[in-house]
DNA sequence: GTTCTAGAAC
DNA sequence: GTTCTAGAAC
């Protein structure tokens, strides 16, 4: 397999686009994704640089493999499997968004497939902010629940009156009891702190609306997920303002397989520093191509009228390898991990960091 | 989602 | 011997 170079064009789908990456790198190949060119494409190689040449040669026929989205998925699973090269399909850019929804229907048919920040008051800036576009959200707790490097006992055990499953419901329902986990509340949305947060900085965006899982979502639901988006950026530039440190970042998203009912989005900073964070699947569900990027999410759902999943592949993804955020290394075990976690100071390089 | 713990890994 | 993981129970 080695020099062998793939291309992919963006119609094949960010999501999709994801699980050919992780089957090639699982394959032994590395992976490059080129941003801003005609065409996505990807590179399969033990060194990327050797093929770096042919790529530069190949890229002018970008234009011949736009729109073959479902056909070169499965050119490239065939080609992986027979470990044998053949040239890509070359399939004619659809010319009906008709044509673009067929193809979209094949393809899931056959898819089934660093400072330390401190505690602060919440500042007004968030405040201002969303009165200039949105006089209904606004803040509800007084005082941030953040509270950095604190045990997590002393945040308190999240109330559950029912199955663990429906925590968030329950929250939802009675948000009067619950205020003490709320942080911000509009017409749309509640977000509330994670109850057992897996970063410095960990909270829940809910539609107040009951979707129960990115698997019911449809195309009439991306109007409260851009909302539910939009609330999600302007919390973690508040963050970034009122720690204080330009570079907190934060991954925004949703798992492949969510444990609990109710749709939500995850808000959590990079730095993974949390004593809750214990286990392999703790780690992975937080981590591309488990953790689905919001953006990118709303862009899958946009193009296929829904979220297609391999369920049985993202639950492989939970136990594959923990591979480091920063440094993409191997991380042997879980100590191994936290310890990497407390001295790598390298910018995030897997998935989309806000 | 968590906790608990048997037994694998070191 | 101790550390760590992973699966069952909730």
């Amino acid at each position: 397999m080695e020099g062998k170079v793939f291309f992919l064009s963006p119609t094949c789908g960010a999501l999709r686009m994801m699980m050919i990456k992780s089957m090639i790198e699982k394959s032994g190949g590395l992976v490059e994704k080129r941003e801003g060119a005609r065409a996505d494409y990807f590179v399969f190689d033990k060194t990327v640089a050797a093929c770096r040449k042919k790529v530069e040669d190949l890229r002018r026929s970008f234009q011949r493999f736009e729109g073959a989205k479902p056909v070169h998925v499965q050119w490239l699973e065939q080609t992986l499997r027979n470990n044998t090269w053949q040239d890509p399909p070359v399939v004619p850019l659809p010319s009906s968004e008709e044509e673009r929804e067929r193809d979209a229907e094949e393809g899931r048919e056959r898819e089934s497939l660093e400072a330390v920040p401190k505690k602060r008051r919440m500042t007004e800036d968030l405040d201002k902010e969303q009165v200039e576009d949105d006089n209904q959200t606004r803040i509800l707790a007084e005082e941030s629940r953040f509270t950095p490097y604190a045990p997590n006992e002393r945040r308190g055990r999240p109330v559950l009156s029912g199955h663990f499953e429906h925590a968030l419901l329950d929250i939802l329902d009675n948000l009067g009891k619950h205020r003490s986990s709320v942080l911000l509340e509009d017409k749309r949305c509640v977000v509330i702190y994670d109850g057992f947060p897996k970063a410095r900085y960990h909270s829940l965006v809910l539609p107040k609306e009951k979707i129960m899982s990115i698997h019911d979502l449809k195309r009439s639901n991306l109007e409260v997920l851009r909302h539910m988006h939009e609330i999600a950026v302007k919390l973690t530039k508040h963050l970034r303002q009122d720690s204080g440190c330009e570079e907190l970042s934060f991954r925004i998203g949703y798992h492949s397989i969510p444990s609990l009912k109710l749709l939500h989005l995850h808000v959590i900073s990079t730095d993974f520093d949390s004593p809750c964070l214990k286990n392999k699947k703790h780690w992975n569900s937080f981590q591309p191509p488990f953790f689905i990027d919001s953006g990118m999410l709303m862009e899958d759902l946009e193009r296929n009228g829904k979220i297609s999943i391999n369920k049985e592949q993202a639950l492989q993804w939970l136990k594959d390898d923990m591979i480091s955020h920063r440094t993409e290394e191997k991380m042997k075990n879980i100590p191994a991990l936290k310890d990497h976690l407390a001295r790598c100071k390298k910018p995030v390089c897997t998935g989309k960091v806000y």
